[in-house]
DNA sequence: TTTATTTATTAAAGTACTTTAATTTTTTTC
DNA sequence: GAAAAAAATTAAAGTACTTTAATAAATAAA
């Protein structure tokens, strides 16, 4: 089993021991989602957390008239989930899909919750995470309010170079809340000055 | 020292003994931030976490023109604080003040640090809190992406409806990515139907 | 209480972005 | 490698929201 990324990625937030890492291994399950299969399902429980070992994917939602709404990207070395679903085990609200073959890293709540038991190291672990995942929500947060959408393209293709190589030109304007032929006209204009 | 609403909302997530609890209050500063003064100047270090008693905040920013972009409220039960600037010791991005009369309950990053240490179920506390917080602003940003203004208007009335008494229109607008100018036309619109 | 200052309302003109629809290009499938 | 399907481009008309400016209402200051 190929975790060598998921261990780094832990151990650049908390030290563990020999012990504790098999143990922590011993609760993971890889698994392989090919490009357009689901992680998640809009009204199903997200029954794990998932670390992305390689590939992308994104979070979604469907209205009542069937679009898709891009709330998230994830690549390499992001986690991704429904936390609400996967906290409370309540219908998801979000979709997730692979936008390529993805390997992920899989967690059950029953084995995380043992997990914080056992080596309560990880509420550290999982705090530092998510410290960092509301500081960047805020930043995009305040960045959806007060700039417009060219300039939320800007910064989107300065942040993320390599996910604007990766992923479609719809999926990236939904993801900035605009429609795909409003994103088009913008590149027109990027590209001719 | 009165901090009984900080010692239920904390009791509400992990449980503390009589000696952990007595250390945790030697930890926290109580502060009276009169209304339109500063918790926090964007461009200095953030160094506290703050737990709002009572009254009612905003986090804000001004940008280049020198407009004011609001990204968050805080009223009572609420933390509150630049967590970027806290957590590195740089200068914020934010500003926070006061909006009503406001008491606040304090914790320095070096007390804070301590307490992990001492009394480890705080990074269980704070994992929690984060957990919460992060959904919230998970929603927030598909609202802002997905929903018309009107249709976050009616949101916010909704989910705060105690807010919407308390706060300026004008800073409504702001927090909601709008005009006031347009909330006023948004609220003559419900009324007259 | 009066005056000054800030906030909210209204109207009208302007702009960023959407919608629709037709065409081209790219990707997927068999 | 051809056919089918999905994505991207372009143009034109439409709409949600902004900007400006003037007036009224509410709040703060003296």
């Amino acid at each position: 089993m190929d975790c060598e990324l998921l261990i780094q990625h832990i151990s650049r937030h908390i030290q563990l021991d020999k012990n504790e890492e098999a143990y922590f291994l011993s609760l993971i399950q890889l698994k392989t989602i090919r490009k357009k299969e689901f992680l998640v399902k809009q009204g199903e429980i997200c029954k794990t957390e998932n670390f992305l070992l390689s590939g992308c994917m994104r979070t979604f939602t469907l209205n009542e008239q069937g679009e898709e709404q891009v709330v998230q990207f994830g690549i390499e070395d992001w986690w991704m989930g429904d936390l609400y679903s996967f906290l409370t085990q309540t219908p998801a609200s979000y979709s997730i899909d692979a936008l390529e073959d993805t390997v992920i890293a899989q967690i059950t709540k029953e084995h995380l919750d043992n997990l914080y038991l056992q080596v309560p190291k990880f509420e550290r672990f999982f705090r530092l995470i998510l410290q960092n995942a509301f500081i960047a929500q805020q930043d995009r947060i305040h960045q959806n309010l007060s700039l417009t959408a060219e300039q939320r393209y800007e910064e989107f293709i300065r942040k993320y170079p390599q996910l604007e190589q990766r992923i479609t030109q719809k999926h990236i304007a939904s993801y900035l809340g605009i429609t795909p032929v409003f994103l088009s006209m913008l590149r027109r204009k990027r590209v001719n000055g």
